[in-house]
DNA sequence: GTTTCACTTCGATGGCGACCGAAGCGTGAC
DNA sequence: GTCACGCTTCGGTCGCCATCGAAGTGAAAC
């Protein structure tokens, strides 16, 4: 059975506007009750709740309970590499210009549970100038970047051990390059937030880095 | 104007099944009439001739005229790999199972230009194992990699001259790893063929290596 | 206990779009 | 010229599915 992978069915499940706001909104990686997917996708609760309920028979979604509220959140980090793929196509498809969306956005923000825009692309640029990430994908860590990551707070052997991808280059889709992702791209992003060198603007992706947070992942990373 | 990308439309242009087959198709890199497309849809020529004219609205598939038939094509290389990255996903979704799809097809494909499956993706990791791809992002031609090619009958720099990315990891859907795209993979599907180490299975994606084909290959690799 | 809130299920409605066959148009063959 | 062919345009039908409001369920607050 299923001698062919199902796209058309894939794709129509993404191709609704409202799902699709659905998943845009999940993009930011935190998880969602169904009342704010259902502002979000401005659609009637028992709408969304419809929705929703398509995305997770079809397991690009995941609920958890609690309380009295249901949590939905993205399956998978793959589902979000792949929204961000398929969104950077539209965004250059219908004319070539890159879409001026908002600038803070682009600027940088939070791709499921890493950073992108300007300054994610720019980060893995640097780290692989600095030679902390090298090999064959740009994405082995080399000896003196465990040190590097150590000084940030990084625990890389715990990382390692988690099933994930450690280190995955994800496609940007403002910028039409690749930005860090997996486990480390993740473990990154919350030290910039725990450091306190930039916050989430809340209810969207936008992430503002303060002038001295912005100072001090220069320095760090330099 | 634009201010966002129109990821749902983009997906519902691909989420509909006769659209979807007629993608998937395409994706065998060759240019189909629009009668062969109808066929491949399973819908009359003249719905056909209504999605191809949306897809080609839409700027994912191209046509040439010629004398009095309708040639189509994918736009662009960028498209194919969000297809194949889409078809990946929805591989693995409905059941963890890979699926089994035909075992010829798993083996060795056409990935619109270059080649894909188990071979495909055998031989990206050969090339890094023997460095002669190697960098950052495991795509870039080391010295030696170079006199690798000029033995195999591709000029490098010919090929880098050209617009397009010379080297580019592609992900494999059926293996779930990357295989090598971009013009250098296309390249070596070309010299595959014109040595005639494999041939193309008529009106499918799949690529027959010849038992010494498949030993040339090995041995020029290694 | 009752009330309130979050969410889902149900039933009904409406609209969009995929589909087909027939007719039209342009190109090449004869 | 006429015919055959490839494809598109047009008109009309049909079915699916997104949508809603109302009622139902279940959990927490009081």
């Amino acid at each position: 059975m299923r001698g062919e992978p199902d796209l058309a069915g894939l794709a129509a499940l993404i191709g609704d506007p409202a799902r699709a706001r659905i998943l845009t909104a999940l993009m930011s990686g935190t998880a969602l009750t169904a009342t704010e997917l259902a502002l979000e996708a401005r659609v009637a609760p028992s709408t969304a709740s419809a929705h929703l309920a398509k995305l997770t028979g079809a397991r690009i979604v995941e609920m958890e309970k609690q309380g009295r509220h249901r949590y939905f959140r993205l399956a998978d980090a793959d589902i979000a590499e792949v929204l961000e793929e398929l969104t950077g196509l539209a965004a250059q498809l219908p004319r070539k210009r890159p879409g001026p969306a908002d600038p803070a956005l682009r600027h940088a923000r939070v791709c499921y549970d890493h950073l992108a825009g300007e300054r994610g692309v720019r980060l893995l640029d640097t780290l692989r100038a600095r030679n902390v990430l090298t090999g064959r994908d740009g994405c082995s860590v080399s000896p003196g970047g465990e040190a590097f990551f150590a000084r940030l707070g990084i625990d890389l052997d715990a990382l390692s051990k988690s099933r994930r991808t450690l280190c995955r280059p994800c496609l940007d889709w403002s910028e039409r390059r690749h930005h860090l992702g997996g486990a480390l791209g993740a473990a990154i992003l919350e030290r910039i937030f725990a450091l306190r060198w930039a916050r989430r603007e809340p209810d969207s992706r936008i992430v503002v880095f303060s002038r001295e947070g912005e100072r001090a992942l220069y320095e760090t990373v330099t």
